[in-house]
RNA sequence: GCCCAGGUGGCGGAAUUGGUAGACGCGCUAGCUUCAGGUGCUAGUUUCUGUAUGGAAGUGGAGGUUCGAGUCCUCUCCUGGGCACCA
């Protein structure tokens, strides 16, 4: 008997496929094309767990596409600019630029044992100046067509290291260099339009039926449409030029419940009262902390008295505060808000704290108009409206309309769609993205650069020794000629965010050495992303922007039509997990640091550990498993079985050295089950071969189910079932030929190296990674009896096999002969007899 | 704070989408085997109760709809993900 060395097997096969251009993909009207994309890792330096499931995922979706016939594109790049290769520019003093691709030569390295079937021809990485001078180019045409602008916006401001730091380098408000308190500061940056696709990007939503319901909410709630009223109050004692305050509310059906109005103190009013050393002072104080929304909504409420009043629409002896207050965004409707304490939360803290009415103008129905008052908690449901004049008696719908049709009658305010979704913000001030490939000319002002001087390069010599963008100081890369009227001008400093870089990856690789963005042909051929497979913290930004961007590229000529939606169908995979463990200390332990002891762990010196929960792996709690040692210990076969195993595709799964070891032992059954059958005398009879068969048709089924329906743990799970059944088996020798055929092709897209070895082993023809997927025959499939559970009121009591398509009423009859039946009936009749055919039987008594 | 998920044996999880809860794997228990080297094989394994055929309870918690609920509804607790400059 011959053992199974996947060590020997597994690079076998891999120069196999290479050798016979198994994965090369190349355009062919004649046949469907099938795109399956991973999200594209960032060149860290090192694989880990979470990229092998990710791409074991996508590699088993290829390979099982492949199957069936369609021609596969499965490529893979690197998402390969970003921070943190300036901040080992910083910490070792190595170049952004050699720092990455060394990680992408590493990385590759690792990957390439998974045996995944990439077609590495197409290989790109965004910090090519092959790939990111296209993304100049487009930037470009997308200036042409009015989607990009600049305008002024917040960014975290390092006041000692003068540098402009990202939310992540933010730690308790403060920079995490300095350790200064972060300031917001305002600064000119470059921004793409995506607010003008809001509700394309909205109702598109609809359409993605293939993507997971979730997703869809989330992006829905991101975009956030609201209707409601834009509307401008009257002011007394304002400064000159504000003789009405503008607000945005989608609660006008509440104004009669009004207590103040609120303005950002962003607000150019806000800004104008700042002649006042007070207010200057409380804007200050609000201006102060991390420009992240979550910090923004826990802070506490805090507001001003400006002095300034406002009149009440309807009512003109009636007048309110107007307050600045630090809760009121800007970027959001008109930056003011009239504040209805009642019915909204954030107002009624507010009113609260600064001892403001709080006046009921909605009673829900089970509640005393006369007698209804608010606590702590707003009331935000429906209800009739109360105290509030002409709208009495009305629901909030009606309210609502109603106060609209009368602003806008005395053309104070009218109607109007907002969006939460922002702009977006790609400037960054940062060296290691792609530059901005615009110039800056004293006499023609901001000019794009000649698309027959693109790309713009990075400059290589460039040093990280002081904080802030190096481009800035590198006066010979800044200085140039005005690509209009040839005078001394300066480069745009700015790079672009890294999300541009990941929003047309996919398009890029239907040509990725194109010299234009995207060639017709291909895009035409290639596109969409048939299956597009990532982790689930990219449901929101990451796909909203590549949503968007598709759309830029339609619209600029790069992509077609069917294109502006990128991805047809989307799976969002969870994370892999493990335990962590500590010393007595408190230090985080590695797994290879303890040894297992009776209950327990303790560390190699022989201290006890504590374990802590299972936890996504990091290496700041250090408990990662390295790929490569995995696959050096026992194969890729073994971690790719693995970490598909036990958990469903779209949670997290935790990785455990048992389970581990369950998968290798799994593989080297299937191999001697292998040899055995191979070494069966070749006329052998045994029984039971219609079973088996039987068996392995049912397995067909099951697995390609299971397969199209991302259950890769159930098919798992079959699979296993169909092992232990053929192990067992006594069938004869061709009845098992087939069955160990059919599996070898069955786990292909899992464990596709034993696969191959298995189909050689027993004289397969060719390769199985070019083999046709096993198709079930339906005839094997049929029952002919079905076993029916007795349920007594609803409890599961007996069971009777009958025949597959026995009619109801002999169902009943046999029911009601069954002796457990006939003893809960004591001589009685049943309330109810439900039969459900091919089901389950329910007798009520 | 806001948005989105998820809670099922000792553990990871399955459940044809309202129809036998616990598939499959791990672990554990018992037995067999002796190939010495990440053994292999067989049987058992939700909990409680009973000598037993059996009975009762059971999918985070509390209610509800239904002949029937892990699955649907309401409330609640806990855990994870995202929150626009991390990728």
């Amino acid at each position: 008997m011959s053992r199974y060395n996947a060590r020997v097997v597994e690079p076998k096969w891999q120069k196999a496929w290479d050798e016979a251009l198994v994965f090369k993909a190349e355009p062919d009207s004649s046949r469907e094309k099938y795109y399956v994309l991973e999200m594209f890792p960032y060149p860290s330096g090192r694989i880990h767990m979470g990229h092998v499931r990710n791409y074991t995922m996508g590699d088993v979706v290829a390979r099982y596409k492949s199957a069936q016939g369609f021609n596969v594109l499965h490529p893979m790049g690197w998402d390969a600019f970003g921070m943190p290769a300036e901040n080992a520019a910083m910490e070792k003093g190595v170049h952004p630029g050699d720092w990455t691709y060394q990680n992408i030569a590493d990385m590759r390295t690792q990957m390439k044992p998974l045996g995944l079937s990439i077609d590495w021809d197409r290989e790109l990485a965004t910090c090519d100046p092959e790939y990111y001078g296209q993304q100049q180019a487009m930037f470009i045409d997308m200036m042409d067509k009015g989607l990009v602008y600049r305008k002024n916006a917040v960014v975290n401001w390092d006041p000692v290291d003068m540098t402009v730091l990202a939310n992540e380098q933010v730690e308790n408000g403060c920079g995490w260099r300095s350790g200064a308190p972060v300031e917001r500061k305002e600064l000119t940056q470059w921004f793409f339009k995506i607010s003008e696709y809001s509700e394309d990007l909205l109702t598109a939503l609809d359409g993605l039926e293939n993507w997971p319901e979730k997703v869809r909410l989330m992006q829905k709630n991101w975009i956030g449409k609201s209707t409601g009223l834009q509307f401008t109050f009257e002011t007394l004692n304002a400064p000159d030029g504000f003789d009405g305050l503008e607000v945005y509310t989608t609660r006008p059906d509440t104004l009669f419940g009004a207590s103040f109005a609120a303005i950002s103190y962003d607000h150019p009013l806000a800004k104008a009262l700042e002649s006042n050393p007070e207010i200057a002072a409380f804007n200050a104080e609000c201006r102060k902390g991390g420009t992240t929304e979550e910090e923004l909504e826990k802070a506490e409420k805090k507001g001003f008295d400006t002095g300034i009043r406002i009149k009440h629409p309807f009512d003109p002896g009636w007048e309110l505060p107007v307050y600045i207050a630090n809760f009121v965004l800007m970027g959001y409707g008109t930056g003011a808000v009239f504040g209805c304490p009642a019915h909204d939360q954030r107002d009624l803290d507010f009113a609260r704290k600064y001892g403001l009415v709080v006046t009921p103008v909605v009673c829900p129905a089970d509640q005393d108009p006369d007698s209804f008052t608010i606590g702590e908690e707003a009331y935000t449901g429906p209800g009739n409206i109360i105290n509030s004049r002409f709208l009495d008696g009305m629901s909030v719908e009606d309210a609502k309309a109603e106060v609209g049709k009368r602003i806008e009658s005395r053309g104070m305010g009218q109607a109007k769609t907002v969006y939460r979704l922002r702009d977006w913000g790609v400037s960054r001030q940062r060296y290691w993205g792609c530059p901005i490939p615009v110039v800056h000319c004293p006499d023609c002002g901001v000019v794009p650069e000649k698309k027959e001087n693109l790309p713009i390069e990075l400059p290589k010599d460039v040093s990280f020794d002081r904080p802030g963008n190096p481009l800035d100081r590198h006066d010979a890369w800044r200085n140039c000629a005005c690509p209009k009227c040839g005078g001394a001008a300066t480069r745009e400093t700015d790079t672009m965010d890294t999300f541009v870089d990941s929003s047309w990856y996919y398009a890029r690789f239907t040509n990725p050495r194109a010299t234009t963005p995207t060639v017709a042909a291909d895009v035409e051929y290639w596109m969409n992303v048939d299956q597009y497979i990532g982790g689930v913290e990219h449901a929101i930004l990451h796909l909203l922007y590549s949503r968007f961007f598709a759309r830029a590229m339609h619209a600029t000529g790069h992509l077609p039509k069917k294109s502006i939606e990128p991805f047809e169908a989307l799976f969002t995979q969870g994370m892999v997990c493990h335990e962590t463990y500590k010393d007595p200390d408190g230090n985080w332990l590695n797994p290879d640091d303890i040894k297992p002891v009776q209950g327990g762990y303790e560390t190699l010196d022989g201290r006890p550990v504590t374990v802590g929960p299972s936890i996504k792996m990091s290496k700041s709690k250090k408990n990662v498993v390295d790929p490569v040692d995995i696959i050096d210990q026992y194969g890729a076969d073994t971690a790719r079985w693995f970490v598909l195993s036990d958990s469903p595709p779209e949670r997290d799964v935790e990785w455990t050295a048992s389970g581990a070891d369950a998968a290798w032992k799994h593989i080297n059954r299937v191999w001697s089950l292998c040899d055995r059958i191979a070494e069966m005398d070749v006329n052998a009879k045994g029984s039971g071969d219609e079973d088996l068969l039987r068996a392995m048709h049912k397995t067909i089924q099951d697995v390609t189910l299971n397969i199209e329906s991302f259950g890769f743990n159930a098919a798992i799970a079959k699979l296993y079932a169909f092992t232990a059944t053929l192990t067992k088996s006594k069938a004869g020798h061709a009845a098992q030929k087939q069955a160990i055929m059919t599996l070898a092709q069955l786990i292909t897209p899992f464990t596709p190296h034993l696969a191959e070895d298995i189909w050689a082993h027993q004289g397969g023809e060719g390769l199985i990674s070019q083999a046709p997927w096993p198709v079930a025959d339906d005839a094997m499939l049929v029952e002919d009896t079905v076993t029916l559970p007795i349920q007594i009121n609803g409890k599961r009591r007996d069971e009777i096999v009958v025949p597959k398509d026995m009619p109801k009423e002999e169902v009943e009859k046999l029911v009601l002969q069954n002796q457990t039946v006939i003893k809960a009936l004591a001589g009685g009749q049943p309330k109810r007899l439900i039969v459900v055919p091919g089901r389950i039987v329910n007798v009520v008594v």
